[in-house]
DNA sequence: CAACCCATGTAAGTGTCACTTACTTTGAAT
DNA sequence: ATTCAAAGTAAGTGACACTTACATGGGTTG
């Protein structure tokens, strides 16, 4: 919404040597590096700091600990996740599984390349649980989804019965991912074809079922 | 099993205040507490070591490093897993549904009463991923469910089928432990009976589907 | 029974980190 | 031209992982 400012520190109040200019952006830049690079439990102010060509100290103008600053890299993430599931439902017609299918990809495929910021954004991050900002973002993603699926089943998507169907697609894209990223399935000697099991599951779940 | 050894430094070899006597498990005890107190990523050997009353350079003589500590206590608690696996679908009759449930709600348990150790032994832990002991264990554990599976649907255990449809509960059961320990299942909304849910995914992957 | 030795403990040190405090610089408003 | 507050710095605190050199003492051996 605000600053999806590009590389480096470019254009607007170019520093002095001393004043940055725009050290805001670019720390959140570093980190988002140093996320993927190492795990969002595991960077360092002091390292995306130094990759600013700041002081360790001056990344506390900006944020007043750890947790803020990874609140700004998520409230980021999961502005552009909301931009990219809409641009992947859309090619495909309205109530149809391919949306479905397209969302679950689209989970998929951010945990597969950017395992760092998935594991920051649907993970678990110290005080980000209570966060009013973090659970109105994410009910805009998870929205995405319950509507779809009310359009599939042809209900209202404020339903309970959507919102649990959807809650059942959510637990298999979230459990397959973290089992990919975290290489337990790998380990298990696990490897099937994701789109078919992606489909597979779809049917299943918004099937109905013979009881 | 072995040593629920309770509170202090009791019992066999008491130590003549300078060797401790029993320092190794004892540390796997109070390393057990402090993961589920802080976090497996955030506890402290340094912590460890106070609590069981020895500098903070004893714990390196009995393991190597943080991640080894680790993997000592992984490998008991999912010994400790398959042992109660194996328990609690044992009253149920071979091939049953029931016997899913059963190991679902065994999964699911042990993230919501120990979600220190659930992450731990189930989600990422540096160097373990390569571990073959880690791996063999999990097996085991594994095991059991794709076992359980091909029970139900009339087919061999080394049926591909069998651990495609274990792999898809495996996928639903896992995702929802961890939404609900990252407490994002609460953020937005979503709470449904368990054992209902559980019941409805184990008959959509098991099931017959229409196609 | 004495001597020894090695597993297991300690103290002290290194380098890193998060975060704080007190001071400095500088662009912009007056 | 002066001033002032935002944004930077240097130096410090306390914690931690892990290392190194040294200390202790129980079990084995002569």
């Amino acid at each position: 919404m605000n600053n999806l400012s590009s590389d480096k520190k470019v254009e607007v109040a170019a520093k002095s040597g001393y004043h940055h200019g725009d050290l805001r952006s670019e720390l959140l830049n570093a980190v988002r590096l140093l996320v993927e690079e190492k795990g969002s439990e595991n960077f360092s102010i002091a390292e995306a700091a130094r990759k600013a060509g700041v002081s360790s100290a001056a990344p506390y103008r900006h944020f007043n600990d750890k947790p803020e600053i990874l609140k700004a890299l998520v409230m980021q993430a999961m502005e552009e996740k909301a931009m990219e599931m809409r641009r992947v439902i859309e090619p495909h017609p309205i109530g149809s599984l391919e949306r479905i299918n397209a969302l679950g990809k689209c989970y998929i495929d951010f945990a597969r390349n950017h395992p760092g910021m998935f594991r920051l954004v649907f993970g678990k991050t110290e005080s980000h649980e209570n966060d009013d900002d973090l659970r109105q973002q994410g009910e805009k993603v998870f929205g995405i989804v319950v509507e779809a699926v009310a359009q599939v089943l042809g209900i209202q998507a404020d339903d309970p019965e959507a919102l649990k169907r959807a809650y059942m697609l959510w637990t298999m894209v979230h459990g397959h991912s973290w089992l990919q990223i975290d290489g337990k399935a790998k380990q298990q000697g696990i490897e099937f074809p994701e789109d078919h099991l992606l489909n597979e599951i779809s049917n299943r779940i918004l099937g109905e079922i013979p009881r």
